[in-house]
RNA sequence: GGUCCCAUCGUCUAGUGGCCUAGGACAUCAGGUUCUCACCCUGGAAACACGGGUUCGAUUCCCGUUGGGACCA
């Protein structure tokens, strides 16, 4: 049977990262299998669903290398509002069928049945008063549509994740599957749009569990035959609760916005609730080659940040050169408040910068002092580094450095040399001023490779005003 | 309230009825390297929730307790 999974985002926001592994799984199982993985927009709230959410999702899907294909007999992307004909064509069916029957219980009334269930202490739920009353279709009072839970229905699978799963029926009641204003509960839209998509397996999120027992009834009723189920453990915050929506630090754009490369966020997610050995760094296509469904666990995953900062880092320090440029693109224009060219001395500099940043901001952050000529010290390295006692061998620097034809790395290094041993002092008391003078930091790369990329004219000028600081110095 | 689910270091996890003195990674701590920062290297601390069973033997199987969660209302 040719694989066939789908993620069914709803458009009420951005992608956020539960819904991204969701969707980072099926994925992986299609292409491993060399199947299709489509997607679908749940937007059948209307109140709530937006083009721009929906824009927004395809958008983080596409960032993060997620390609989906087309579904056979849609001429787009599905979406439920688009499909309401063909969900009433169901509804029909099963009331003609008998599977399902009008119900003309007021919400007042249901509510009232609710109540007396919990005194008798059962199940709270419909009691099936309108079950026998075969309310016609022309019927003039308001109606709902509800399915007929059979005696003997079943509503057990083996999850491909879960293991054995399921429910009694007699804990189901005969629930709504069409409103009084005729539109479709989610349930019923959800069977019929994965049945007609072809759907074979279907992942997704654990707080979709309680609910498959009564797709599963639908199934049967429209004689459907349902696809493979898989729940992946849910994804939770520091407090253990269900990563939510409505939290933008578990956004998709988030962790773009805070510079972290798709590579790297893909990767972070893939290990939360699905672990092959030892695997750590894992990228998409060693994804696809390795995802398993029966390498993923049952118990819900916090997302802690610090190993995603490490990933990060790794594919810093490993993603070529031109990927790691155009990741970088946006965030360098920011601090250079224009377009950046990336030339051959920037170029040098970032491989110097890989292992020292964390993300694409840092990084970017740490090549302003070669952007911008206005650099300002730290106070406190200024305040350690650049003062009176480092002032002569400061000045004998600069007149060396001034003389020097040839600038590089290695020429650089025999004035530090000699004016280090004349002052009979260490290289770090010379470098570290130096250091503070031309990037504005205690920290940088090696002190040589740094003014090297710098230039010897932006170095001196940089240096004569360190050295003017100094002099003014009581 | 009802139904269902989960439980290994702080976090992500590996693992199995005896190979476990429970492995890896992140974070953390201590050293090393070093012109700073970082990278890197070495080492340390750190967990099978609890109580009963089953068994020659349980972290692994069963039951219960506790804790946490999801869904419905």
């Amino acid at each position: 049977m040719n694989v066939v999974t789908r993620y069914a985002p709803s458009p009420t926001g951005a992608l956020h990262i539960g819904g991204a592994r969701t969707a980072l799984f099926n994925w992986a199982y299609a292409r491993h299998h060399g199947g299709r993985f489509l997607l679908r927009v749940e937007d059948t709230d209307r109140e709530r669903s937006t083009r721009e959410s929906e824009e927004a999702v395809l958008e983080a899907m596409r960032w993060l290398g997620l390609d989906w294909d087309q579904a056979p007999g849609f001429d787009a992307i599905p979406r439920q509002s688009e499909r309401g004909a063909r969900y009433q064509e169901c509804v029909d069916q099963l009331l003609a069928s008998g599977a399902a029957y009008r119900c003309s219980c007021t919400t007042e009334e249901v509510e009232a049945m609710r109540e007396t269930a919990k005194r008798e202490g059962h199940n709270p739920g419909y009691n099936g008063h309108c079950r026998k009353k075969n309310l016609p279709a022309g019927t003039s009072q308001p109606f709902c549509v509800r399915l007929k839970i059979p005696a003997d229905g079943v509503t057990h699978w083996e999850d491909a994740i879960a293991g054995a799963s399921g429910q009694e029926v007699d804990q189901l009641d005969d629930f709504i599957i069409a409103r009084t204003d005729g539109t479709p509960i989610y349930h019923l839209a959800v069977v019929v749009d994965d049945h007609d998509m072809g759907i074979t397996l279907v992942i997704r999120g654990r707080e979709h569990m309680t609910s498959t027992p009564r797709q599963l009834l639908l199934y049967r009723a429209l004689g459907f035959e349902p696809p493979q189920f898989a729940h992946a453990p849910l994804l939770v915050d520091a407090k253990g609760k269900k990563l939510s929506k409505r939290e933008d630090a578990a956004s998709v754009q988030y962790y773009r916005d805070r510079g972290f490369t798709p590579e790297s966020l893909l990767n972070f997610i893939a290990r939360l609730g699905w672990a092959h050995g030892d695997v750590e760094i894992v990228d998409a296509e060693n994804f696809v080659e390795l995802f398993e469904l029966k390498d993923v666990g049952i118990s819900p995953s916090q997302v802690h940040e610090d190993k995603l900062l490490w990933i990060s880092q790794q594919y810093l320090k490993s993603l070529p050169m031109d990927r790691l440029q155009s990741h970088l693109q946006p965030f360098i224009d920011a601090v250079a408040n224009g377009n950046v060219e990336f030339d051959n001395t920037l170029t040098h500099l970032l491989d110097l910068l890989r292992e020292r940043s964390k993300t694409l901001v840092e990084m970017a952050e740490l090549t302003r002092f070669y952007l911008h000529d206005d650099i300002e010290w730290e106070p406190k390295a200024a305040q350690k580094f650049l003062k009176k006692p480092i002032l002569e061998p400061l000045r004998e620097l600069r007149v060396a450095l001034a003389k020097l034809d040839s600038w590089n790395e290695s020429t650089l290094s025999t004035p530090f040399e000699s004016i280090t041993a004349s002052h009979e002092i260490k290289l770090g008391k010379l470098a570290q001023p130096v250091r503070v003078a031309i990037v504005g930091s205690s920290a940088s790369p090696g002190i040589f490779e740094t003014l090297e990329i710098l230039g010897q004219q932006r170095t001196l000028t940089r240096m004569d005003a360190a050295i003017r600081y100094i002099e003014a110095l009581d």
